[in-house]
DNA sequence: GTTAGTGTTGCGTTTTACGCAACACTACTC
DNA sequence: GAGTAGTGTTGCGTAAAACGCAACACTAAC
């Protein structure tokens, strides 16, 4: 519980309560991960507005004044009560219940999706999320017309009842093995590079639409054996298979990659633009609390995604 | 009180606890003199750590959720604690007693001393502070030799046992009466612009030494029946009877100047510097609290008699 | 006198708080 | 339903506070 971070003390109470813990102002400069200089400015400051020193300086062990002691002891007692409101504020967020229908692209329910949930849930055990995976077009209607509470798509429009909550702009690229030939291109491979290779489409590239199909048509690229599909786990295994050049975003593949079974190349192609993760959700007022803390905890996972420019 | 003012209480606190209070957001900026959206965001920056809304929005007065409630209480009970504090260091302040001694040069002793010391004593009430008015070499040797705790002097060198504190660089020039035909010299005037007054100069000028007499030198300036006075009191009635142009700094004459009996001209001339007024005192150890709280509270007014530059 | 610790300070950089202006929303009135 | 007057919020740019760096002054121990 960092009562400094909650923002409920100041920079000022938290240097001096730390400096008259440890007796010394470089040990609590080193316990905050500062420098002494931004410690000795800050206790100074206090004692210069309180016109009232503190501490007595001299020796190599601080010790505190009768005004320190003094304001060390309140201090405790104030620190006590807010420490209180936070568990307080804990406990009543723990009553939280509820249930929350989310809707989402494949590719973010793996990896992302999941990750979030963890740390979601670790925090609301009794709020229940039903997520039903889908694409994005329908993902955004559903909570358009009321079925679901929150969505997680690509490349949809805001609307009257479906608010844009967050956004991450990702590159399209390339999903191969690590010894793919594709991997010594630098940059990073142009469409062009792609001649010659087995590339699997995902569906939801569909919604770039015409960009990236008339890109493709403009480079003059020559796809051997294309595919489609719409699972994400599928390419994902074709692609770790060497059955194939996986073409999307790295999201849904973090594992993988992380693992280093693939590389995610970004494609090095100006005429492909961003693909874009959104998170959607309902109007304000017709969200539950429970839906409000998902979308929150989802958006600030998605906002951490970029970027990728 | 404002315990945010001492840095005793955070932004987010502060925000807070008025927006409560006042079951507003705009009524909290603007009796903070802020615009809204710092309030706002202040209250939902800590919303978001806290992970539990505040207030409940909707309607037009604001009103405080179940979370809100809890924090402000907490957070009244905890800023009692800081209240407790605050007066508790001021009564340990209050029986601070003493006497500290001080020397001063004669412009110092006019205006800035009499104004730093009302402060002071209003504050500090009872300690003694015995003022001996001297020149700038005797006050610096009296600090040096321990004779006396504090010195205002002109251009004194620091040493052993004599710290400088504060220092501020101001501007030689001369006092005229308002009607002077110096007034009207653009952007100010020249030691050549001299010929023909009737110039009395300061024994402090002394300190300046040779670079004051060899400028003038060099100015070919001829100086009409040119005096010297160690009187402060005495130059500033003459200036104002119209007897002599006086050549010193501000220092001393801000009363004159601020009523308009006198109107006080820098010197446009490069080759003299400024006069650096500076608080000098004994080694820090050998000051008691009182002179410190002095030796501070002169040193904030030495500071802010700058910039002359 | 040297070494190893302390706290402090001038100055530049980074982060936070803030302001501006516009927006979205609600409640009330007509 | 339109207009008005209030509310809170947000994108973006600015100002102030907090911070880091590096050097300094000082103390204690050897």
């Amino acid at each position: 519980m960092d009562l400094h971070r909650l923002g409920l003390i100041s920079t000022r109470v938290q240097h001096f309560q730390l400096t008259a813990r440890l007796g010394s102002i470089r040990a609590a400069a080193r316990a905050l991960n500062m420098t002494p200089s931004s410690v000795s400015r800050s206790i100074r400051a206090l004692e210069d507005d309180l016109r009232a020193p503190l501490f007595e300086r001299g020796g190599q062990q601080l010790r505190l004044s009768s005004a320190g002691e003094m304001l060390l002891y309140h201090l405790g007692q104030s620190t006590v009560e807010l420490g209180r409101a936070v568990t307080g504020i804990a406990d009543l967020r723990g009553l939280r219940r509820g249930t929350v229908t989310l809707v989402s692209i494949e590719s973010a329910a793996r990896g992302l999706l999941p990750r979030v949930l963890a740390d979601f849930w670790a925090r609301n055990p009794e709020i229940a999320v039903d997520v039903r995976v889908t694409s994005s077009a329908d993902a955004a209607s559903m909570v358009a017309s009321g079925d679901a509470d929150l969505a997680l798509s690509f490349d949809q429009q805001s609307s009257r009842n479906l608010r844009r909550i967050a956004m991450a702009g990702l590159a399209l690229g390339v999903l191969v093995p690590p010894g793919s030939r594709l991997t010594k291109i630098t940059p990073g491979p142009a469409l062009s590079d792609l001649s010659g290779e087995r590339v699997i489409l995902s569906d939801s590239s569909l919604t770039l639409g015409r960009s990236v199909e008339a890109a493709m048509g403009d480079a003059f690229v020559d796809f051997a054996r294309r595919g489609r599909t719409n699972s994400i786990a599928l390419m994902i295994e074709l692609a770790e298979l060497g059955l194939g050049t996986v073409m999307q975003t790295r999201l849904g593949a973090e594992r993988e990659i992380a693992a280093g079974s693939l590389v995610f190349l970004p494609l090095h192609e100006r005429r492909i633009g961003l693909r874009r993760l959104m998170l959607m959700a309902r109007p304000k007022a017709e969200l539950s609390e429970a839906a409000t803390a998902l979308s929150a905890a989802l958006g600030q996972a998605v906002d951490a995604l970029s970027p990728d420019e």
